[in-house]
DNA sequence: CTGAAAGCGCTAACAC
DNA sequence: GTGTTAGCGCTTTCAG
């Protein structure tokens, strides 16, 4: 019995093997030694499906198929099904995700990428998905990029690996490869506030150019003969799109643009703060100024009121993106406000039809443009 | 052949069955489909470390070792590591995160949790914490608990279960029981800005009794004669701490206590703002407000804009927590500022230790408490 | 209708 | 030094 009969026969080599005693008694040993670490670890181990069927002396595929509510789909008995049901929720079992995900490649997770989670109008947003997501059954997870490429890329690579089933992003301009990639590989992306311009993807977005028209159009409308517009050296379409409604504004009424562009890396910095002080003292026939984001809008009010004492009382100020504390300010701040609500709805909304779709990239392209809204305030009332 | 020669001896049997034709070949069949069903996905799917054995025509175990850097204590030849790592390089080859996750039970990611992610402290604070995790090789994830119990405890499951390494936590009232089962499960906890009395747990907290005394005794000898202090009606530590420093600065000297409470659930809400106004309007002694927190503040400056115009003139405002606005507002607000990246840090090294450790719960208990600095800014100037 | 078993990709105990 | 293999907990195909 030792030895196959039949070495020409690959079944009977395979099982030659499986006859030496040795082998046999090794398998045996190894399997015991197994099921006693099992056993032994038990009472730390919170139960798996497979002590349930054990516990009910059902298959671990009964269970699984109930637990995955395809009870009936799978003609599995009322009674069966119930049982399972009754026992699961009394030992308050549920599946471990981990082991969910791996075998079906999902998580339930959603990430949020926006340029940095302690802006108002990012954490703000943040917080309205979170709840959008548990709505949905979706876990949010919120990350900053810094509006970097390197750290966007590292991101999304690291968020992939993890199975996150969809991206809400915010892009950088020098992601556009991922992105591509992205949707290559059927993964759900939602792009928001910025977009690449040659690129069709599902976005939200608002009318950057007409906001800042309408705004521009206030100021003049308000009597400022020379308003200026403060803004970064960003060249991703949220910032030109705002640039070139203001400049547009102008034109219509005949009227010289002022641009200070500062560069992005001192927009929190004293430099920043430098640069438009330097302006103003530059270009005393300035008597109001547009600024082109909330953090720019900060640094300048800063500046007014440390440098440029009682410039509010003459001048105007005019923000793009709204703030609590720009309605508290003295004056309070003449802002627009993009309507948070709406594009978390529609962010979440495109992404669900993404998810549910066995072919995300093939879904057709969704794309909306919401309309900001001028929220008149002190700081641009003419006095 | 096909019948064991032995029914009494549990080798043979299991060995007759193996003998089947039938369940032989059945085996083998199954065997190669499913191998034939790898190998067509192959394409799609990234390569695993089995590929790399394959590849490499060296076991999984090597590269795994190598892998997780353990060549050399494997004393596995220098060759073979350097084969193998170049050719993970070349591949640029990442170990899936889920089913290591699987296998040794942890993520690589710490939870930060807590009241409102869209709240300035917390948004600053979280960005801190993504700095610091992220060079400790971890991943921080964020979420709101609204100081509601039933949401901490979902979320604490939720993520207990995706195996993240550790919980930064700002707990609301009623879990501690689940703080208590946590640490007894070895799970990494670290408490700020709140704590449970009864509970020794590794915690970073402030002064704030310290700092609400001080600050209160700053509004006194500016000449305030009767300072209120504008709270919420929530029991926490954090919250306490601060209405008694202000209690014992007023005791000190002789004058009377002014309180106003407000709900917790109308902080954010109309109503909150009425009972502030009202308040004002039944105490017209009152010459200066102390909030508690930097919304109280935000729902305060409002009222007094819109309602009490030129009541800041002559009266003063201080608030605990500081915030980008409060030194741009007119008048700019004295506030107390928490120490954030301060506070970061020693949660992050607090939590490092316990992740390094086998039995966190056996770590002696870390404790910090730290002190907040007032920031004399216009609002507190007598004039 | 239910069960057996493969396998997701990795780790690590153990064999040799 | 390196290879074999069980097993983490689940899903799902296929058999019967």
């Amino acid at each position: 019995m030792q030895n196959s009969p039949d070495k020409s026969s690959g079944v009977y080599q395979e099982n030659s093997y499986l006859f030496s005693n040795y082998a046999i008694l090794a398998a045996r040993l190894n399997r015991f030694r197994r099921t006693y670490n099992r056993y032994s670890q038990m009472s730390k181990t919170r139960p798996s499906l497979k002590d349930i069927a054990k516990e009910l002396n059902i298959s671990v595929t009964t269970v699984s198929f109930v637990l995955n509510g395809k009870g009936r789909e799978k003609k599995i008995s009322k009674e069966v099904i119930e049982r399972i049901e009754k026992y699961i929720e009394s030992i308050n079992y549920k599946p471990n995700p981990i082991a969910r995900s791996l075998r079906t490649g999902r998580s339930g997770i959603l990430v949020f990428m926006v340029e940095d989670i302690s802006n108002y109008f990012f954490a703000k947003l943040a917080r309205i998905m979170e709840d959008l997501g548990y709505k949905h059954d979706y876990k949010m997870i919120f990350c900053s990029t810094e509006n970097n490429d390197r750290r966007s890329k590292e991101l999304i690579h690291l968020f992939r690996e993890r199975q996150v089933d969809g991206f809400f992003l915010i892009p950088s301009s020098g992601i556009e490869k991922e992105v591509k990639n992205l949707i290559r590989q059927q993964v759900p992306v939602v792009l928001f506030d910025r977009y690449f311009p040659g690129l069709e993807t599902n976005q939200v977005m608002i009318d950057n150019g007409d906001a800042a028209f309408s705004a521009t159009e206030h100021l003049i409308n308000q009597g400022y003969k020379s308003p200026a517009f403060i803004t970064t050296d960003v060249k991703q379409t949220q910032m030109t799109e705002r640039l070139e409604g203001y400049e547009k504004a102008l034109k219509k009424y005949g009227l010289t643009p002022n641009i200070l562009k500062i560069p992005f890396s001192e927009i929190h910095s004293a430099a920043g703060k430098e640069l438009i002080a330097t302006f103003l003292s530059n270009n005393p026939e300035t008597d109001s100024m547009f600024f082109a984001t909330n953090y720019l809008t900060q640094s300048g009010l800063e500046v007014i009121k440390y440098k440029f004492p009682g410039w509010l009382d003459s001048n105007g100020v005019l923000t793009f993106d709204d703030n609590d504390l720009f309605r508290i300010n003295t004056p309070s701040i003449t802002a627009i406000a993009q309507p948070l609500e709406e594009i978390g709805k529609h962010l979440m909304s495109m992404m669900m039809t993404l998810v549910n779709s066995s072919k995300p990239s093939e879904v057709a392209i969704q794309q909306q443009c919401l309309k900001a809204e001028l929220i008149q305030r002190e700081s641009t009332q003419r006095h």
